[in-house]
RNA sequence: GGCCAGUUGGUGAAGUGGCUUAACACACUGCCCUUUCACGGCAGCAUUCAUGGAUUCGAAUUCCAUACUGGUCACCA
C-alpha cells in the first residue's frame, strides 16, 4: 500500500527537514507594538519601474514611521526573465534614490539579516521542505497534464462558457490514484505541483485591504500550480513561504495582485501560517496615443525607467517627493505647509492612498524638482550638479571643479533671497543655462537680438557704452548710468513714460539693455544682467565687446 | 466571457448627507510688477461630481441599474 508519505518521500528524497526545522530558524520577530515589517520584491528584469519605485518608497517608509524593518527580496524564480546584472541594477537604483534596506540583498553575491537566503532561487531547499509537507498532508498533488492537455480543456471551457481554469472535474489528475501518480513519477514522467484546493467558487472570502477597505471574493478552487516541472516555485507558493518565514507582517504590492490574493490567503491557512496585511497599491498610469490609460510600461515608455531620472539629472529626492504626492494625497499640502521638512517627517498613511492608478505627470514632476532645487543651498546644488556631470559632463565636470567658486557664485545668482529663482528642473539642463559665464563654453554664432537688430545702432551703443564702462560696484549707480546714456542715445529712461508715449523715443531702456546683455552672453533671456556682469568681470566683458563688434564689422 | 476594482476640470486630487455658489497643487489664459527672463501678486479656468432612476426637506456623498476604464483568469512575476 502506497502512501502520501511514500509519494513524497519519492517526489524529495533527499529532503529531511521539515517545516518546524524553518519556523525554528526563523523565530517571530522581536519588534516594539505596531512594527511594520515589509519588503520590496522585485524580479531581476534589469530595471526598476516607476511603478515599483513608488511601491518600494511606500513599503520603507512604512517600517520608518513605526521602528519596523524594510528589506530587499530577489524574486528570481523565472529563468527566462533574468537579465545580466538585474540584481546589481535594481540595487544601484535603490542606491540612487536613498532607499536603505535593514535586511536583503547588497549586491550580486552578498546579504545581509538573519532571515535569508533572500533570493528567491537560493531558497529551494526551503519549497523543497514545504512541498514534500503538502504532498505528505494530501494539501497538494502532482499534475501529469502536458500543455496541449491544459489547452484542450480551456478552449472547451470557452467554447461552453464556463470558468476558466483547473479547477473541479477540469482537475484531473486530482483524482489519480496515489499508486499511479507514484508509478508515473517512478517512470520519469514531468509534472507539476498543484494545489488541492479545498475552495467553493460559491462561497465568499472576506479580507481587509489596508488601502481599499473591505474586499469580498469568491473563494478560489482553483488548482493553482505551485512547483514547476522544473522543480522552482511559482510566484505563489514563493511568496507566501517567504513573507511567512521572513515573518513580514505587511505586503505592499501593485493592483495586478489583487485578484490572486484570495489563492495566497488559502496557502497560509492550509500551512497554518498567520495571513500577513495586504494593501494593493494604485498601478502608475499613462496615456497612450490614442487617448486610452494604460500601465506605464517598461517596455514602451523610456520614462519608465527610474535610471531615466537619474540621467537626467533629476534630483532622487524630487522624484521622491513627487511619487509621494500620488502616494498619500495629504502630502503635497502638508510639504507646501513645512517646507523645510522632508518626507521622513511626514507619517504616511494608508487611508490616503488613491484606489485607482494615477497618471505619470512628468511636468508635475519637473514642477516639484524646480521647486525643491530652488531651496536648495548654492554648495547643495553644486554637490548635486557635480556628482551629475562627473556620470553623465566629464568636460563640464573639470570645468565646474576648476572653477569651484566662480560656479558657486553663478548657482547663487538670485537664490539667497525670499523668493528664489526657479532656473533649474533638473541638473542636465544647468549647462545650457548659465554656458555663458565659462569662457571654455561661449563661442556664439547666434546672437538673439531684440528690438534693435540692425548692425550700426548696436555698434553705435555697444561704442557709448564702451567709451563709458561703467563701474559694476553700485547697481544703482550703475542702472543709472545706464539710463543716462540711454536718455543721451534718444531713448526712454523711463518706462511708464515710454509706455504712455512710445512714438516719442526710437526705444526704452529695456532696448538698450537687451543690446547689452545679448552682446554680453548672447542671450537675449537671462538672470539679472548686474550680476553677471560683476561676475564676468570687466576684463571678459570688454573682450566679449570688442570682438562682437569685430564680427558685426565684417 | 467569468471574477474584482475604479469613475470628481487638461492632470494629481480634497470631499463619507446641509459649513461645497466643489479645497489645494500642476498646466493653461489674461492683467499687474519688471531693463529681459524667471520669481512674485491678482484674476479666470468643473453651474457640476460617468449616465439614468430611487431614498431624503436636502446627495459628489446612501441604494439600484446601465455605460465606460483598468486589473486578473500562464509551468510570468
Amino acid at each position: 500500500m502506497i502512501t502520501n508519505k511514500d509519494l513524497a518521500n519519492l517526489m524529495y528524497p533527499n529532503i529531511t527537514k521539515s517545516p518546524c526545522d524553518y519556523e525554528k530558524k526563523y523565530p517571530e520577530r522581536k519588534l516594539p507594538e505596531g512594527a511594520v515589517v515589509s519588503r520590496f520584491a522585485p524580479s531581476p528584469t534589469g530595471f526598476v519601474h516607476m511603478g515599483s519605485l513608488l511601491t518600494a518608497l511606500v513599503a520603507a517608509k512604512v517600517p520608518k514611521d513605526t521602528r519596523g524593518i524594510f528589506f530587499l527580496r530577489i524574486e528570481d524564480t523565472d529563468g527566462k526573465r533574468k537579465v545580466e546584472n538585474g540584481i546589481q541594477g535594481i540595487i544601484d537604483d535603490l542606491v540612487n534614490f536613498d532607499i536603505q534596506i535593514d535586511e536583503g540583498v547588497v549586491s550580486e553575491s552578498e546579504e545581509k539579516g538573519k532571515y535569508g537566503p533572500y533570493v528567491q532561487t537560493r531558497r529551494k531547499e526551503i519549497y523543497d521542505t514545504y512541498a514534500k509537507y503538502m504532498i505528505e498532508n494530501d494539501l497538494a498533488y502532482p499534475c501529469f497534464c502536458t500543455e496541449k492537455e491544459l489547452e484542450n480543456i480551456r478552449d472547451r471551457q470557452e467554447k461552453n462558457k464556463e470558468r476558466i481554469g483547473y479547477y473541479g472535474s477540469f482537475a484531473k489528475c486530482r483524482y489519480l490514484s496515489i499508486d499511479e501518480a507514484y508509478r508515473r513519477i517512478k517512470n520519469g514522467e514531468k509534472y507539476v505541483i498543484r494545489l488541492k484546493s479545498p475552495g467553493n467558487f460559491n462561497k465568499k472570502i472576506e479580507f481587509n485591504d489596508l488601502v481599499r477597505g473591505k474586499m469580498v471574493f469568491p473563494e478560489n478552487d482553483i488548482d493553482v500550480i505551485l512547483v514547476k516541472s522544473d522543480g522552482i516555485p511559482v510566484y505563489h507558493f514563493a511568496h507566501v513561504i517567504d513573507d511567512h518565514l521572513m515573518r513580514t507582517t505587511h505586503i505592499l504590492r501593485g493592483e495586478e495582485w489583487l485578484s490572486s490574493t484570495p489563492v495566497h490567503l488559502q496557502l497560509f491557512e492550509m500551512l497554518k501560517f498567520k495571513a500577513p496585511r495586504y494593501a494593493h497599491l494604485g498601478l502608475v498610469m499613462k496615456i497612450d496615443e490614442d487617448g486610452t490609460r494604460r500601465k506605464l510600461s517598461k517596455r514602451k515608455d523610456p520614462e519608465a525607467a527610474v535610471s531615466y531620472y537619474h540621467e537626467r539629472g533629476i534630483p532622487a529626492e524630487a522624484v521622491k517627493l513627487y511619487l509621494m504626492t500620488l502616494a498619500n494625497s495629504n502630502f503635497e499640502e502638508w510639504l507646501n505647509q513645512n517646507i523645510d521638512k522632508g518626507i521622513d517627517d511626514f507619517t504616511f498613511n494608508f487611508k490616503k492612498m488613491s484606489m485607482s492608478g494615477s497618471l505619470f505627470d512628468v511636468e508635475k514632476l519637473l514642477n516639484i524638482s524646480r521647486n525643491y532645487i530652488s531651496r536648495l543651498s548654492k554648495e547643495e546644488v553644486y554637490r548635486g550638479l557635480c556628482a551629475w556631470a562627473l556620470e553623465f559632463d566629464n568636460y563640464f565636470y573639470n570645468l565646474i571643479v576648476k572653477y569651484k567658486n566662480y560656479t558657486l557664485d553663478i548657482l547663487n545668482i538670485e537664490r539667497e533671497q525670499k523668493k528664489p529663482r526657479k532656473d533649474y528642473a533638473n541638473y542636465s539642463e544647468i549647462k545650457e543655462q548659465i554656458f555663458y559665464m565659462y569662457d571654455e563654453l561661449y563661442n556664439p554664432s547666434d546672437y538673439e537680438w531684440g528690438n534693435i537688430s540692425e548692425k550700426q545702432e548696436i555698434i553705435h551703443i555697444l561704442d557709448v557704452y564702451m567709451d563709458n564702462y561703467f563701474d559694476v560696484s553700485d547697481k544703482d549707480n550703475w542702472f543709472n548710468k545706464i539710463k543716462e546714456l540711454t536718455d543721451d542715445l534718444g531713448y526712454a529712461s523711463n518706462m511708464k513714460e515710454y509706455k504712455i508715449n512710445p512714438h516719442e523715443y526710437k526705444g526704452s531702456v529695456a532696448d538698450i539693455s537687451t543690446v547689452l546683455r545679448v552682446a554680453i552672453t548672447s542671450k537675449c533671456m537671462t538672470p539679472d544682467l548686474y550680476v553677471i556682469m560683476k561676475l564676468l568681470g570687466k576684463e571678459r566683458i570688454q573682450t566679449r565687446l570688442k570682438l562682437l563688434k569685430e564680427k558685426l564689422s565684417l
